[in-house]
DNA sequence: GAAGGGCCTTTGAG
DNA sequence: ACTCAAAGGCCCT
């Protein structure tokens, strides 16, 4: 169902109609994706092999990208195709909701590229979103296809086979840690079949799981992830650790409960609009802030020969 | 077999 | 310069 859409004589700018509410800042912010910066009252970043900027105009969501991207490629990764308000109405049955709903409205899932999103989401492990941001840059002007658009150059993000190629080593190299064997191995499976992305797309959402934790390195929280924000499983509901100590705060009065727990809870209280209530209670939980971790006051400090020389 | 703790690397931020 | 916490997962108990 491509949008109806109109195009300037350039070639490369496109105006989508916008039939529901859409927020960049709240979508592109919300910590889903980790690419989009903001210039001015646009977006800027790298989909769909384009570089590309965005913005909302009134009632039409405004796009240039080179090269050239279809309305419908913005209609699909927008998810332009989700009834927000039904989904307000779907998920709205408790105050917190309510509150994130009001203060994030026009805050959409997007429907990323399942390789960037299998790799973004191993890089995310145990880090922030900063640092993760940072590594993805620094991956993608490093082994990524350099793309232009008005004066500002982006870079593609590698391919798994360029990932590959780089080996262990050199992806430890830029600051990975521990998760450049782990985003080394996806990257093989990938390459070599053992993990088949468009073909996990189209397994039943348990099966696509353990498909997709067989990668080293892909446990339930990150499978969880791709199924939502890359192979269209609304009904999933990922636990990090602030969708953990929200759920607890806002919804448990502060009980402890394990990340088996709450992502039990969420997809049957949510059902099939779990993935969307998951996003915005993240989104909240962050902003409102919430206590420090358990287990902060049982940290012991690293034995002072362990620690990093000074330079 | 589920549940919980130690450990994994290094960064960005305060 | 120093400390802290970070959109977890693996392995062992």
């Amino acid at each position: 169902m491509p949008a109806r859409a109109t195009r300037a004589k350039g070639g490369d700018r496109t105006k989508i109609p916008l039939k529901g509410p859409l927020s960049l800042k709240h979508t592109l912010d919300c910590g889903q994706a980790f690419r989009w910066r903001r210039r001015g009252d646009w977006y800027i970043g790298v989909v769909g092999g384009a570089a590309t900027k965005v913005r909302v105009v009134g009632r039409w969501l405004e796009a240039r990208s080179n090269p050239r991207l279809e309305p419908d490629f913005f209609h699909r990764y927008f998810r332009l195709d989700d009834d927000l308000e039904e989904i307000y109405e779907c998920i709205s049955m408790d105050e917190p909701i309510r509150r994130a709903v009001t203060a994030y409205r026009g805050l959409r899932l997007l429907r990323q590229d399942p390789w960037e999103c299998l790799a973004s989401y191993i890089l995310s492990i145990a880090s922030n979103i900063p640092r993760i941001s940072g590594a993805i840059e620094r991956l993608s002007e490093t082994y990524g296809v350099r793309v232009e658009l008005d004066g500002w150059s982006g870079h593609k993000f590698p391919s798994p086979t360029a990932i590959q190629l780089a080996g262990p080593e050199a992806l430890s190299r830029h600051g990975l840690g521990f998760r450049a064997r782990y985003l080394f191995d996806a990257a093989r499976a990938v390459v070599e079949g053992e993990v088949d992305l468009k073909r996990v797309a189209g397994l039943p959402t348990e099966a696509a799981r353990e498909e997709l934790m067989a990668c080293m390195g892909v446990g339930p929280k990150v499978a969880d992830c791709v199924l939502l924000f890359s192979m269209d499983r609304l009904e999933v509901f990922p636990v990090d650790r602030w969708v953990r100590r929200g759920v607890e705060e806002l919804f448990f009065n502060g009980e402890r409960l394990s990340e088996g727990a709450v992502r039990g809870w969420g997809v049957e209280r949510y059902g099939r609009c779990a993935g969307y209530a998951q996003q915005y209670i993240f989104h909240y939980i962050r902003h409102i802030g919430a206590r420090p971790p358990a287990g902060l006051s049982l940290r012991r400090p690293k034995p002072h020969s362990e620690r990093r020389r000074a330079t």
